[in-house]
DNA sequence: TTGTACGCGTTATCAG
DNA sequence: CTGATAACGCGTACAA
């Protein structure tokens, strides 16, 4: 198909061709000025026969340090979870600085709403061409989406989705499928028995999250027609930091249960799971959890916990700016939904998800 | 850490606190051309103080259709298995135009060393700035390794390791840890019985890969001190286009051993065992095996394969590429082995695999 | 409505 | 040994 040794084609090219100037070229592609009906015939034709495509870091050169974009995400200093969002951010704030981009993080307290209309006042103060932004707080989110909407300021979701104001693209998880996963991973080690699904967080009936994970959990085992032989219980610990607390319900669900033989956890804290099951010395129970904190990482590689599932945090960062900034800068189209691959990991293979993007 | 509103610094303002011309600037970056001691101290000085980067795009775009890169690959049309290679290089291809590098590609028949030969000679007369090569040929490649290191060419290997001639980087699979893998994911699902080692191919003893995963998957159960509880066999299938011979051989293996729990494949073809299976109507026995061919996924998607190993081919195709460029173009600095994550696929998690980079 | 000239940061060339 | 200057392809302000 390549075609060895043609150059490529530039707007000069196309000018000749179509006998205008390079300036009326530039009019036509994008759309700007006023152009006669024939020379934009002319040109059009011009660019199909050459099959131009424009030089992509020309472009840049010209718009260096034009296009500033503003992170808006939770600070990484008060829970592990955010580092590699951070990280990915960051990664691509350097590589887009190369294309003239400024990216400025703002950070909030996740558990600090105030904080968080502080940060997002701050960047609607200024003036940015885009925002990424992790809306975490559901009403205090709406009241800015809602004003940068109206500013024409397009901006991109994450972690979270609200669909309310269309966002340029929103990258998250696929909470449903990574719950479905997670059926399937318990389940081929075990066909029978009793399955716990364990939500260890603060706001659980807020969280959306959650829920769609044991929703999809739950029907992996319905549509398998597997009910008979599986029984799934849920547990949930909102007060996850006192410990006594916690092994209390623990201990009153093994009471209750006796053939447990796996555990979901829904969030990044099966360790709390893995520490209480090596405490008690209850060996040959499935745990499987999210996110590679290195609590997690250790019983890991321990073998308490299992499989561990991931969905890239760094890589959304990395997307998340990379995305909003291809829109905005490259004009690519861009489709609306990113999800990043649900990757299974375990002790043998997570050398190769540490570390890297 | 990052410093808002800062402009980034050029050459030019390294020129001017050093009370030189760019052009000198230039000289004592690139390390050519003769430049007096004093000068260059104190371009270092003024290149430190302002924390220097250079702009990637600026220089492409000096350098725009002046980097030929060739990529000399098995042809996808003899085997499915090279089809994500192919189109890895060819997503690098599209993407390093913009970058000014033209890529061609030059595509062998996997059967046929001669045509290696061929397209290899080729590459030597046209005058490349570096090449990509998957040497599955030892003998042939060794030759064309040492033709290019002694004329200076730079080049990368891809999918066959062979490091006597270094090259800048080899982009492949690690075969031994795979292995590891597949052990514990049979291991996971059966604590107990026999499993089959299968190799599926035309030349096993050559096969460096195939005897690497060998090990890794028995290593994996001689580590973990399992060997009363597990017994692992081999059968080693060459002539695996004969449907009636591949049946013969594996009846003879389930009258010899009556418990065996599951396959590893140590390559692509687990479709085959898959095949079997389902023939004969055997249930409960876990079949892990290699790439996300069409034969696999549909196994996959109906249950009888259980995992299939993944190690990215359409990015190993693109990074081998982009690694090239990397150093080509861009001067960075590579590390020189580059192994993709090795990804668990399962009919939960394989929308998120094919198809992707 | 159309054409021209300059600048973006880097590199290469050529004159000093 | 050093400095000035013209490209690279594109966007844009300004002139026609």
């Amino acid at each position: 198909m390549t075609k060895k040794g043609k150059k490529i084609p530039r707007i000069k090219d196309i000018a000749e061709l179509a006998n205008v100037s390079p300036g009326t070229v530039d009019r036509v592609i994008h759309n700007r000025g006023k152009v006669s009906q024939k020379a934009r015939e002319k040109v059009l034709k011009s660019m199909k026969e050459l099959n131009y495509e424009p030089n992509v870091m020309a472009r840049a050169l010209v718009s260096t340090g034009k296009f500033r974009i503003a992170a808006l995400i939770p600070d990484p200093a008060n829970d592990e979870y955010w580092e590699a969002p951070y990280q990915g951010v960051d990664q691509a704030e350097t590589k887009m600085r190369q294309y003239g981009v400024v990216v400025d993080k703002f950070l909030f307290d996740q558990n600090d709403p105030l904080s968080f209309k502080e940060e997002a006042s701050k960047i609607s103060e200024s003036d940015y061409h885009g925002i990424l932004v992790a809306p975490i707080f559901y009403r205090e989110s709406l009241a800015f989406l809602n004003r940068w909407s109206k500013q024409g300021i397009p901006f991109s979701l994450f972690n979270t989705h609200i669909p309310d104001y269309k966002p340029v693209v929103y990258v998250g998880q696929d909470s449903y499928q990574s719950g479905v996963l997670a059926g399937k991973l318990l389940h081929y080690a075990c066909r029978q028995g009793t399955f716990v699904i364990a939500h260890i967080d603060k706001e659980i009936p807020n969280s959306t999250h959650l829920i769609r994970k044991e929703q999809g959990f739950i029907d992996y085992f319905g549509e398998n027609d597997l009910q008979k032989q599986i029984n799934i219980v849920r547990i949930e610990i909102s007060e996850w930091t006192n410990k006594k607390d916690v092994y209390r319900k623990f201990d009153d669900l093994f009471q209750q249960y006796e053939n447990i033989h796996g555990f979901f956890v829904t969030n990044s804290r099966s360790y709390i799971v893995g520490d209480y099951l090596i405490n008690k010395n209850l060996q040959n129970i499935k745990l499987v959890g999210y996110d590679l904190l290195s609590k997690n990482l250790a019983l890991l590689e321990s073998g308490t916990i299992d499989f561990l599932i991931n969905q890239n945090p760094r890589g959304q960062g990395f997307m998340g700016v990379t995305l909003l900034v291809d829109h905005l800068v490259f004009k690519k189209s861009i489709e609306p939904i990113k999800y990043l691959p649900l990757d299974i990991v375990t002790s043998e293979n997570v050398q190769y998800y540490v570390d890297k993007i």
